[in-house]
DNA sequence: GCCAGCCTAACTAACGTTCGTTAGTAGGAC
DNA sequence: GTCCTACTAACGAACGTTAGTTAGGCTGGC
């Protein structure tokens, strides 16, 4: 079937843009299909013109904000240059995807925690599965002893993690930093310290 | 007839604690009050004889597990021996608490995603304020050099952030880890490897 | 004149909560 | 021992509200 119409595609993804934030916000069961609607600037019976039900347009959100996440992590991982560098550029890319994107990394942490776990692995390996890879193979490459795989794992929760508590930290010390540049380079120049040291 | 008399005063700790593994697993607006009723035995209206209403019963819930969880992390703080040991034996309970108690985790990433941030900076402080001080302190004992509280705010993010991710780990790579005794060793070796090195 | 896309209006189900009531219990006064 | 009273904690029924969803009618560009 070929897609039908222009204007119907704009509205419809109109949607699914409004309702992404929302849902990132309150979660699933904390948004109702009237507050997207009036975000929108339609009444809610319109939204079922665009998609079966509450679930698929939520769905439709999740793509939307996570597809354009894996591109920015994507491009940065195509970057050139000596091996410092292309580290720099991954980490960066990477706090930048999480940290500069709140609504992505809402709703991936509410996906961790609401979500089916079976449906979520599927999305996980074909969203995030190829540039997890790419991660993999340039850590791999920096430090040939150590496991990459591993390595990108630990890199990834740290970042996520330091997002999210990221809001409560100035509460714990003040000193601490919020500042996620500050963040991405103590993360390379750590990883960097640890490959140019191999460990026994 | 003798279980009419433990139900007097524990009837009100039994709903809390039946009431946090649910907050925890569909969160606020996900559980009802019938649902926490059914799970307890007893119905809907009578949750009021014991909490005002919902969010007073929520509370509950969060000072009954966010205690239990500090109460593990203070005891493992007071450990003596090396500081090599004491290091490990605090990395381990913060992973213990961390990947050994899902529901306080889950409740607090919950709390971190969906409650109002000044009310929730209140009671980090007042729950968290003193472990974490605790391990800042033994953090800048091991390494003068280095920053502890920003050293501790790493650790605490990346052993969250894994503990959360862990599930879908296995589906990105069969090799990472999900056994969290690997962890906590490979945090605890991983700290004590850069101190033993400080850097510039 | 068609039809996509908006609307109003309505539905059922479920929500948190309140109400009046009841069974059981503990403690005095007689 | 037996009333009387006060209290606790449970109950079913119902409240008003909001949820997701559906049916059907109006409108404007093709």
């Amino acid at each position: 079937m070929s897609t039908v119409i222009a204007s119907d595609f704009s509205t419809r993804d109109r949607v699914a843009a409004t309702a992404a934030p929302l849902f990132a916000e309150r979660g699933f069961t904390g948004v109702s299909m009237r507050d997207i609607a009036e975000a929108v600037g339609i009444k809610a019976a319109s939204l079922y013109n665009h998609y079966a039900d509450k679930e698929a347009l939520y769905f439709a959100a999740l793509a939307l904000v996570f597809s354009r996440r894996v591109a920015l992590v994507e491009d940065a991982l195509k970057a050139t240059g000596t091996p410092r560098e292309r580290l720099k550029a991954m980490v960066s890319a990477l706090v930048q995807a999480t940290a500069g994107d709140p609504v992505a990394a809402r709703l991936l942490q509410r996906e961790l925690l609401d979500g089916d776990i079976k449906r979520f692995e599927r999305l996980v390996v074909d969203v995030f599965g190829r540039p997890f890879a790419h991660m993999t193979a340039l850590l791999t490459e920096l430090a040939p002893g150590g496991d990459g795989a591993q390595t990108a794992a630990y890199l990834i929760s740290l970042i996520h993690g330091y997002c999210v508590f990221a809001p409560i930290f100035p509460a714990l010390d003040p000193a601490l930093t919020t500042d996620t540049s500050v963040l991405a380079d103590n993360l390379a120049e750590e990883l960097l310290g640890r490959m140019e040291r191999p460990r026994p």
